[in-house]
DNA sequence: CCAGTCTAGGACTAGATAGTCCAGGAAAAG
DNA sequence: CTTTTCCTGGACTATCTAGTCCTAGACTGG
């Protein structure tokens, strides 16, 4: 993942706070402008004046838009990696996925729904346009996938998951499912389908739980 | 959604076949590259040049770029419809819903799942820029749902599912997978994550299955 | 075959948008 | 305090794109 903005390697630029902030403040304007009208109907001018800079100061920091959008996949990657961490990190019972579930659900139904998940838009979208946008948001998609399967490890090792069960798949179709319920809600305006989706795939986990004196299933 | 094309209601307009046969090469052409490239990404000059025709026939048939969107929305909603009828009109039975799982599959890697869902992909564009489209594209969603339901109806109608099944909720948990799956092999560019999603979505409807030991899966 | 209406072609315009440039000001270095 | 380097502002340009307009040709009904 290691690029750098386009500065030369032997140049070395001062970076001082107050650039350093700009930086961050027009990456913030950009996320907060195509998380809600996406990245193509967004345009320099409106990151501009939301981050309160000039067109230099875009160009100063960024080659172009081009540059800007990657860089605002790897922002958002990054937040929402850092955010998942957090509730998956230390995950190691069923309950504590259907937590997970059920802050994803609430967060997402602030806004009934209305924008999706910021880094699925970014991967429909980009996807057909911008390669190495599209490698860097599968790279996050797998590492978010990773933080789930790995926690379903640990379930597995402590018992908690039975041995026939695959954690990599599991996650996969959680995460599927996590997606493409983002996608419904937002088509629809309605949380409802994500809610679904996402119980359809612990249901689906919930059937390789060990059963200590439990039906399996139901 | 009977909209007239900005004629007064009076004045009802003539149209030849090669009028119709010109719209038709316009919707036809707009789908192949908005398809591939995305709305946004497409400009009415690329629709155009690919359709053999000129700015003005564009402007004769489509009052503006908005309702060219919005005619290919229901143009591509139909589509697939259609294609999905026949996949779904008569399904009866598990193997039927596996077939239909491996059309699909199928379908999609030929390009290895590069352009994803030609529905879920303008969902994702257009849901948070034209109200309208979006909600077409929410029924036309709903009818495909809808299309898996029945099938699902009639499958716990002749004793296959149990009675607790819930065929909407499966439905739609079935239609999330899917999309999701489009999604995330779009942005991977391997179809792997379609096949996992729809499996998981597969293995839960057949959790609902009534069991009379051995029922033939595939 | 004539008139009126529909269809086609493409040049043209207005506006938006990405990207450039340069002058002035702020911050660090000595 | 002076110099150098970096940062900021915003006017400016070239280009792209949606949308307009006018002319010519084709079809249909009478």
């Amino acid at each position: 993942m290691g690029d750098e903005q386009g500065a030369a390697p032997t140049k070395q630029r001062r970076i001082s706070q107050r650039g350093i902030a700009t930086r961050e403040r027009i990456l913030e304007a950009a996320n907060r402008l195509m998380f809600v009208r996406g990245v193509n109907a967004t345009t320099l001018d409106d990151v501009r004046e939301a981050s309160q800079t000039s067109k230099s100061q875009l160009y100063h920091h960024f080659a172009d838009k081009q540059e800007l959008v990657r860089a605002l996949v790897k922002y958002r990657g990054e937040l929402v990696l850092q955010r998942e961490r957090g509730g998956l990190e230390r995950l190691r019972s069923f309950s504590g996925l259907v937590r997970w579930r059920n802050a994803l659900v609430q967060a997402n139904s602030l806004n009934n729904g209305k924008y999706g998940c910021g880094l699925g838009s970014m991967a429909v979208e980009l996807s057909d346009q911008d390669e190495q946008a599209r490698s860097m948001l599968s790279e996050t998609f797998a590492a978010w996938e990773k933080l789930i399967s790995d926690g379903l490890h640990r379930m597995r090792e402590s018992g908690a998951l039975r041995e026939d069960a695959d954690p990599e798949k599991l996650a996969t179709g959680l995460m599927a499912a996590l997606q493409g319920g983002y996608l419904l809600a937002n088509a629809a305006h309605n949380i409802a389908p994500m809610e679904v989706a996402l119980d359809m795939a612990l249901e689906h986990i919930k059937s390789f739980l060990s059963e200590p004196s439990g039906e399996p299933t139901r």
